[in-house]
DNA sequence: GCCAACGTTGGC
DNA sequence: GCCAACGTTGGC
């Protein structure tokens, strides 16, 4: 299994807003390494919903329930989207600021590459930042 | 194929 | 609201 972080402005699309919906099209993604990353994730893969802009927080925990897929918002037929369930909120969200003081998670990608909207995450880091989650 | 100008994202 | 870090576009 391969884990990954999710960004979105709460705004646009919440946490909240995956919980009602149950399960979600995680469309609008248009940058060429964030699609990489998407084709990569397989059904099962875990995901963490973060905050951007608002809140700048870790907030829950996803599945990858569909693989890549044309983006239903994409006129073009370039881009793809997945498909993703929420797993479980955190107990104790998790502050961009927490990780970033955390030596543990000092190569995570979307701490180095800040502006990807989806990034990899390892496993050992996955694992970290649950633990900071209280989980 | 280079690079300047511009647009966007996202943290501060 | 500002700015750094990218990404994209278009002239040459």
């Amino acid at each position: 299994m391969n884990y990954w972080l999710m960004k979105s402005e709460p705004d646009a699309f919440s946490w909240d807003d995956l919980v009602k919906q149950q399960k979600g099209e995680w469309d609008g993604v248009r940058n060429h390494l964030a699609q990489r990353h998407m084709k990569a994730m397989k059904k099962g893969d875990r995901a963490l919903f973060y905050h951007s802009n608002i809140g700048l927080e870790v907030v829950g925990i996803m599945e990858i329930v569909e693989e890549a897929a044309p983006d239903s918002t994409d006129e073009t037929g370039r881009w793809i989207a997945v498909h993703v369930s929420p797993v479980q909120r955190v107990p104790v969200p998790v502050k961009l600021k927490t990780m970033k003081a955390d030596p543990a998670l000092a190569n995570m990608v979307m701490i180095r590459q800040s502006r990807l909207s989806v990034s990899p995450v390892t496993e050992a880091e996955y694992k970290h930042i649950l633990g900071l989650a209280g989980l």
